[in-house]
DNA sequence: GAGTGGTCTAGACCACATA
DNA sequence: ATGTGGTCTAGACCACTCG
């Protein structure tokens, strides 16, 4: 029989690719090297530069590589670990707070904030917003809403925005009484506002952790963080050592 | 002058068409419903199919769509919530532990995990396989590898493989004591064996939760589990009331 | 201005589910 | 057998960075 055992379950191209281009990244080039341009590697595959770019687009998914427009593809940085856990059962704002204010406006919620802070959509909520560096490199920006009623003196702030007014309503916030709080990590897409925020282009995948936190029997203020996805390893719980060399990324076996 | 303003930064067409779609699912379909096809889509918006999927790959990330080959594109119920850290300091296996398990062998670990284990590639470990379902639905799939020198008994157990073998490994894990655990959350994507099981196609978006046990002074046991990004939100600490209506995810302002 | 990655097109064929 | 989403191609142009 002439007719060599055909792969019986062949293997989209995409995805070898993504195997080859993975094992070459681990054997021969080191973090922070450039790689050869989208049409060159295309060209030495044999294949087109969408199918190209479909393998890249998942590595950069799992974090093994960066790319940016107009300068090239380069070999990520094992991701980073960001503690996001420790700070258990306090305000936002407390001393050891790894967040920086940005600026703060008071201003009615949108309706997905709304629901979860269990208020209508014309109540006032201070709107806090916060972003997070880490190893040189600002991997979080947040969105805090807190219901104004919840902080009351804070009417005789005068500052209508900006850091300072933010710095203000947080220091407010330690007053209160923190009965609880309530966490949830899922996908997202960045929002152009946060993309620019975290220098990646809209729509790249984040992590958004979402935190409610409760006090005087109702839920007080809510945090929305986003998180760079392709950099950001989120830590949780009894701390320790962050080490893993690598990261347990998915891939074919 | 002749000249109106122009889009200063135009957006791209997938970005508006995400947009147009994402509004048209919360005013004009409900849950469960199947979509026009692609093709359709796309005549009626007057794009190329590919631009066309590239909105509809969006949304399927951040849950709002599901498509399935050979059947066709449906809206997404909510995201359900997975109690992700409220077996705290509890040994997988230990009595209200949510994953079934599905079959262990002896073996020794791949490299991530021997680095994880603090241990050399050929030091046997019990490689248990588990699944957990939610809402009907098969959410995540987990490897958890126990390092064989924890569990010596063990070495009396006759069967090679099945899950009754996993049961018996899980049993023998109850008698060590718990020193404490660490757990992460990173964005992955499936392996093809993963996404077999989670009825997902390989590379699609996955949580990877990785959890270190620590047991004797050292890491004793580690698990990493696979979440399915799509149709998962995870939840940590204090539980409570699971809520927030539709699920806080970004989309252009 | 040259070179990079990002967007978009119009087609083709394939794998899969369902009737 | 039909219709769906998934893969792939070969081109074009755009937005951005940098020398």
């Amino acid at each position: 029989m002439g007719t060599t055992q055909l792969e019986s379950v062949p293997e989209p191209k995409y995805w070898h690719l993504k195997t080859v281009l993975s094992e070459a990244l681990d054997s021969e080039f080191s973090v922070g090297e450039i790689l050869p341009n989208e049409r060159e590697l295309a060209a030495r595959f044999g294949v087109a530069r969408a199918t190209l770019r479909q393998a890249l687009e998942q590595l950069e998914l799992e974090g093994r590589l960066q790319r940016r427009r107009g300068v090239g593809t380069t070999v990520a940085p094992p991701r980073v670990g960001v503690a996001v856990g420790t700070e258990q059962h306090a305000w936002p704002g407390a001393s050891g707070d790894v967040w920086q204010s940005v600026d703060s406006v008071l201003a009615t919620p949108p309706a997905v904030v709304a629901a979860a802070l269990e208020c209508s959509t014309d109540e006032p909520v201070h709107t806090v917003r916060r972003s997070r560096m880490s190893h040189g490199q600002r991997v979080a920006t947040e969105l805090l809403y807190i219901l104004a009623a919840a902080v009351p003196d804070l009417t005789a702030i005068d500052a209508p925005s900006g850091a300072a007014r933010a710095r203000a309503v947080l220091r407010e916030l330690q007053h209160l009484t923190l009965e609880g709080q309530d966490r949830a990590v899922e996908l997202g897409s960045a929002r152009a506002d946060d993309a620019k925020e975290l220098d990646r282009l809209p729509g790249s995948p984040v992590l958004v952790v979402t935190t409610r936190f409760f006090a005087q029997g109702r839920t007080a203020a809510v945090s929305v963080a986003t998180y760079r996805a392709d950099t950001c390893r989120l830590t949780f719980g009894d701390p320790a050592g962050v080490e893993i060399h690598h990261d347990p990324e998915q891939q074919a076996s």
